[in-house]
DNA sequence: ATTTTCCCTTACACCATTTGTAAGTGTTTT
DNA sequence: AAAACACTTACAAATGGTGTAAGGGAAAAT
């Protein structure tokens, strides 16, 4: 079941939280140390996070933004700020939904589900900067467009990708295409990766792989 | 810019919302015509799309739940039934937002915003009741798996997801194969369904498609 | 109960795609 | 100027996709 981490310093409102979700089948994580709490939720993994926005030593929006910039979603602020500003405000900074206190049960559940509904039948995509890459298909997507790597040039892209933006060696390429008990000459990786350089510029991705000379490759951006 | 489509009855309403869209720099679609919208819509290849629920031909309801079998979103639900029962029903069908009439111009900007950044960098999928699958590389997703299907298993795989949950007669299908000017044997469909309930197993995919005797196939679910 | 019809499955051969090798070219470094 | 490194294109072999053929099973018709 979905695990929901929850931020809110109120611990009557924290309770009430934890024994709604919980009969709701929910995995509950309460956060009761307000310091580094991103830090906290990140190592946590959470499938949801429930948010205040008044909090003892840092704003539930610094909050907010801290997360999204470690792409941790989604965030569903709760707090009894009911004015428009402060919603457009939360949103302006990348909540998931803002609801105001005091919010009816099955509200709150409802667009719960809404938001984990509308993220967990979502792929798994590595992001690249300018596209997104299926580690298990090696699918890409740019957009709307999409198309599938075979599995050599989907291998070396899947290598840069995970290693962004450090530089991988050609050493490191070859051993993950082809491992290192059978004899595949080096020209094999300089011709693989001009055939993935050409099938990115299908979807317009000029330049995306940078060659190092003598040191390897590295995916720009 | 975002093309957004609306479906809104009411002419004065509606020319407000066009002013407000298009002076944000919106691409903007009215729908005038009630009849099939959910047809409409799907050939407008809107980026989001705003519908009320009052209106004449069909509810706004129906269609909701329509458009989300066709893959076809973001949903942004704008009414002026302010019942809580209604907004949970329609969250449950599957809009990703709900506001009441009156509302604020800047908030519904920003909803609408949030919904975009949300969708724009996600591949489009249809949804397939237990999987979802891209139409352009007919990439089947299930939870964290996924595969690629080939060319043939991948169009008789959409051809049933597009018309879920409707039969599609082996001609039709067929023809969506191999078109009208070229002689197939008809075994070569059945081969073809044989080999994509095979791979359908593999991601524990079983009995999703139902024969008809006599009449054709169907995606259960 | 038997026959006919429809659907499914497996194997085979042909076609399309992927990929390592070979050879040539261009650029950078020594 | 020569050497080293990287890139590109073409070719042939290997691999995967797919229609056809043949056989079997189940449901419907007689």
């Amino acid at each position: 079941m979905a695990r929901i981490v929850m931020v809110e310093d109120d611990p009557l409102m924290r309770e009430e939280l934890i024994d709604i979700l919980q009969k709701e089948g929910f995995e509950t994580v309460a956060i009761t140390d307000f310091h580094d709490i991103a830090l906290q939720i990140a190592t946590l993994a959470p499938d949801l996070v429930i948010l205040d926005i008044n909090l003892p030593e840092q704003s539930g929006f610094e909050i907010c933004k801290s997360l999204k910039s470690k792409g941790i979603g989604p965030i569903l602020v709760l707090t009894s700020r009911d004015k428009l500003q402060d919603e457009l405000h939360g949103l302006y900074l990348g909540a998931d939904d803002y609801l105001t206190k005091p919010c009816n049960r099955d509200r709150l559940l409802a667009r719960i589900q809404n938001l984990l509904r509308r993220y967990e039948g979502q792929p798994s995509l590595i992001d690249g900067g300018s596209f997104s890459l299926d580690p298990n298909t090696f699918t890409l997507y740019k957009g709307s467009q999409s198309l599938v790597l075979s599995a050599n040039e989907g291998g070396i892209l899947l290598a840069l990708v995970q290693n962004r933006p450090e530089i991988v060696s050609k050493r490191a390429l070859s051993e993950r295409l082809w491992g290192t008990d059978q004899y595949i000459d080096e020209n094999a990786l300089q011709v693989n990766l001009t055939r993935l350089r050409k099938t990115l510029r299908q979807l317009n991705l000029e330049n995306q792989i940078e060659t190092i000379r003598g040191q390897g490759y590295r995916l720009r951006g």
